[in-house]
DNA sequence: CGGCGGCTGTCAGCTTCCGGTCAGCTTTTC
DNA sequence: GAAAAGCTGACCGGAAGCTGACAGCCGCCG
C-alpha cells in the first residue's frame, strides 16, 4: 500500500510518516501543492494524506484538481482544529474523510484502514481503451500485449486522452492538463508530442478532428 | 469536468474563469444570455455559472429556457448584494444555489463543488432530428446509424439548424452563429457551405425557404 | 568532472484539406 | 421569358497539422 502524505510543517510530516511505515505503508512525502497535485497525477497511489494549509497551491486546490482529474484516490484530509469551514469545503471537494489536528496518529491510522477498506477494489490501476491498456502504476503502455515504455509528459497526455475517449479534447484544454501552467499559445509542442505518441503506440488511436482537438476511439 | 460560465463582465469573466480552470475544470465563458442559452441546449456541460444581467437574453430567462427543455444541469446563480427578488426568483426559476455578488471565488468553488456532487448524474448529449443525430461530444452526426464527419463549420451550422427545426432561419442569422464576426454579405459562402452539408447527411434534411432561409424538419 | 543518453521544446519545411471565390447552371417568381 | 435567388463543380490560397533535425537540459555513470 503506497501513502501520498502531503504536510509542509516537518515535524508532523516525519512523525506521520514514520506511524505509517511502521503500519506497513510505503510513504512518499511531499511539503507544498503543487509536487503533491503532480505526484497524485504521475505516481500511482492507494491513498492520500492531505493537510490544508500548504505553500504554493492549498491542500483544497489540490482536491479538487485531482478529482478533477477523475480520480477517486481515497482522501483524508486534515483540518484546523474547530474551522467548520474547512472541513466542509474538503468534504463538498471530494475529501473520504477529515481529521482535526492536532490528532493522534492512532487515530490517522484507524481512519486511514477505513477509507482503504472502504475503497476496497475499485480503483483500478489499468486503464483500457481498444487494443491499448495504460499501466498507471509502472507508466507503461501495453499495445496489443506488447508493453511499450512511455515518458512521464507522454502518459499524462495519452492517459487523459484515454479517460475522456470518445470526446474531442480540444489542444487548449489538453494542454492544461498535461503541462503544468500555461505556456506561450504559438508553439506546436503539443503537436510533436502528439506526433510522438502516435509512433509509440500506433497512429491510428488518436485521431486528429481539425480545428478542433484530438480524440481516441472513433 | 466542463463548466459554461455565464458572465458580461470581462474582468469578472477572466477571473472567475482562471480560477476554475486551475481548479481543474474545463471552462466556455460567453457574454450574453443567448448564446448562453445556445450552448447549454447544444454542448455537454456538467455544471453552468450564471449571472443574472445580461445583454440580449437576461440570466432569468436563459434558465428558465434550459429548465424548459428538461434540462437538470447544475447551475449557480450569480445576483446582486441584497437583491432578495433575484434570490427567490432564481431559485424558483430552477437554480441548485446562488452567490451574492461581490464574492470570493473560494466561495464559488466550494458551492459548484457541492452541486456537482449532488448532482452526480448526468445529462444527453444528443440532438435528434428525424433520421438526423448529432453527438456534441464526439462532434459528429450520425444518419440514419451511419457515422459522418463533420468540418467544425458544418457541425456549428447543422447544430443552430437543429436546434432551431422547425423554425425558419435566415442567412443572416445562420451566418453570425456559424462564422466569428461579420463578414461581406456578397458570398455565397453559405450557399456552399450548406451545399456540402446535404451532401454530407442528406439533402433532404435542410429546406430551402426561397427568399427567406433555410430550416430543418418541415 | 566529462561524456552519454533520454526527454522535450523549437524550428523549418512539408502535406493535407478546409473553406472562400468564381463561373456557369438550375429553379423560382413575377 | 427575364431577372433574381439558389445550387454546384472546380479551383486554389492559406491555415492547421505533421515530421525530421537539432539543441538545451538534466540525470546517470564511469
Amino acid at each position: 500500500m503506497r501513502i501520498l502524505l502531503v504536510e509542509d510543517e516537518a515535524a508532523i510530516a516525519r512523525e506521520v510518516a514514520e506511524a505509517l511505515r511502521s503500519a506497513g505503508y510505503v510513504v512518499d512525502a511531499v511539503g507544498d501543492g503543487e509536487e503533491a497535485w503532480f505526484r497524485a497525477e504521475t505516481e500511482d497511489y492507494d491513498g492520500m494524506v492531505l493537510d490544508l494549509g500548504l505553500p504554493k497551491l492549498d491542500g483544497l486546490s489540490v482536491l479538487r484538481k485531482v478529482r478533477g482529474g477523475g480520480s477517486h484516490l481515497p482522501v483524508i484530509v486534515l483540518t484546523a482544529r474547530g474551522n467548520w469551514m474547512e472541513r466542509v469545503e474538503g468534504i463538498d471537494a471530494g475529501a473520504d474523510d477529515y481529521l482535526p489536528k492536532p490528532f493522534q496518529v492512532e487515530e490517522l491510522l484507524a481512519r486511514l484502514g477505513a477509507v482503504l477498506r472502504r475503497a476496497g477494489g475499485h480503483s483500478s490501476p489499468l486503464i483500457e481503451v481498444g487494443r491499448l491498456t495504460l499501466e498507471t502504476r509502472r507508466r507503461v503502455a501495453v499495445v496489443g500485449g506488447k508493453p511499450v515504455e512511455l515518458s512521464a509528459l507522454e502518459f499524462r497526455a495519452v492517459r487523459y486522452l484515454a479517460h475522456n475517449r470518445g470526446r474531442v479534447v480540444s489542444q487548449g484544454e489538453l494542454a492544461e492538463h498535461v503541462y503544468e501552467s500555461d505556456r506561450e499559445p504559438d508553439s506546436n509542442a503539443l503537436e510533436v508530442l502528439i506526433g510522438r505518441l502516435r509512433r509509440k503506440i500506433g497512429a491510428d488511436l488518436i485521431a486528429t478532428r481539425r480545428g478542433q482537438g484530438y480524440m481516441m476511439e472513433g
